[in-house]
DNA sequence: CAATTAATTGTCAAAAATGACAATTTTATT
DNA sequence: AATAAAATTGTCATTTTTGACAATTAATTG
């Protein structure tokens, strides 16, 4: 991966873990109903890979959120 | 590029494009403060590109607004 | 309208993300 | 503690994005 910004896509990944959790759902589900794999999900929530736009609304339609709420945190 | 959702990617790209006009900024402007490259502002404009978060995180920067702002649209 | 500059797109190698499944680790149950 | 089930990570080939520069098209100026 590019480390281009790596602390953003940490905070990502934090965001997202946090997001799943106050829905009560899993990796799993969320990768279930966005019609991805698991380990993407995974991948975000550990920052590991600076995911593609499609695997970021992806996520955002198993989460059952708008898009811009993956968004909603700000960093430092 | 994996057309997941095409269509997601061209209304971000039209959004993108009427932030970038409001911000009375070219892409060339974007991409300088970003750091990126400026065809990579054009890809994603014109929806060719499933961009990266990275990316898209560049283009927040350069355009000098809050990543969410970036999602901040409804389809269909 | 020619010439110069700015804006946008093409190309392709290199780098990175995705997908599929296996492997491992963790958690729960007995 | 052992077993089974669930959750998380590893691997690697394939696909896609990125970066660098060239090439083209559009806009502006003289």
């Amino acid at each position: 991966m590019k480390v281009r910004n790596q602390k953003y896509l940490t905070a990502f990944g934090e965001n997202l873990k946090q997001l799943i959790d106050q829905k009560k759902k899993t990796p799993e589900d969320v990768a279930a109903l966005g019609n991805i794999e698991t380990k993407q999900v995974y991948r975000v929530i550990n920052g590991e890979h600076s995911a593609t736009l499609s695997i970021i609304i992806a996520i955002a339609t198993g989460l059952e959120v708008h898009p811009k709420k993956l968004f909603d945190f700000d960093i430092d």
